[in-house]
DNA sequence: TTCGCTGCAAATTCTTTGCAAAAGC
DNA sequence: GCTTTTGCAAAGAATTTGCAGCGAA
């Protein structure tokens, strides 16, 4: 079921933690842009737009602190920054498409890796809690400019 | 089939590059430690006993270099530096088992994600050339530890 | 009034770059 | 010789940390 903000509101206090304005902002910024994967340097502009006064301390904090408690996932696509997308319980099987040309992540769904994971399991004994899957190429419409060009 | 100095060389030959001492140095301590997955800094602690005027610039050149030609490749575990292997034809299809407990990385062989990869192509017209597979959990002992402690 | 949180600036860490000297081919 | 490579030091870039003030329970 898709996350929302009452659950994100019991983790933090929970943990004893404060739902303060900065970070309902950054949270708001992630649920609005689900699909997409934000750096702390694009949530920070985005902050800006409401927020001039935050510090870009404070967004990585949260950013911290919201993958403490499961709320976000942190992504590193190769290119020197991390990067966030919200941890659905819907979006734990997909994987990302990175398009060398364009750079355009895409994603796919799937449950491939489910097989993959019990035969790691069986044959080491490994107890896997989590995956990343990142597949390197060149995406539909690369190819077709370079077959067109 | 296993890498050997010779295809490296004739790679460098081919591209104008040298084969310096200090690239041989590091081609070298690679190939002593196939398996491992070092960091520049870990290499430049070992190039240091041998060639203790090296600077670590000449380290990451070097790294830069040989992933150009295909000789290394270029890993993430999340801990901040980036890491290295060698890249044979033999272990294309390995991947590696991240314990989030001691932090011990091993790998494990398997052909699964050519199935994968196959769905992702037919359905999005994706071009794969290279994935990326890693998987996090606990491994065996730290199960063990976990349960006898 | 006690903790947690924020903003600022400084510090860290990994990595890259500029440049003159040195070394392969 | 011509070009690549090296070592040094400085620059860069992303992220973290220290700290004093602020704010909510």
């Amino acid at each position: 079921m898709a996350l929302m903000l009452k659950d994100i509101y019991t983790r933090l206090l929970e943990r004893g933690h404060k739902l303060t304005p900065q970070r309902w902002a950054i949270i708001a910024i992630f649920l609005m842009n689900r699909g997409r994967h934000l750096s702390a340097d694009d949530v920070f502009a985005m902050l800006r737009e409401t927020h001039p006064n935050n510090g870009i301390a404070t967004v990585y904090r949260t950013l911290e602190l919201l993958e403490e408690i499961d709320v976000l996932k942190k992504l590193d696509f190769g290119d020197g920054r991390a990067r966030y997308e919200v941890r659905d319980d819907d979006n734990h099987h997909h994987h990302h498409l990175v398009c060398q040309q364009c750079g355009k992540i895409t994603e796919f769904e799937d449950d491939l890796l489910i097989a993959l994971e019990a035969a790691i399991h069986k044959k080491t004994g490994f107890q896997i809690t989590e995956h990343v899957a990142k597949f390197y190429g060149v995406c539909a419409e690369c190819q077709q400019k370079a077959e067109n060009g």
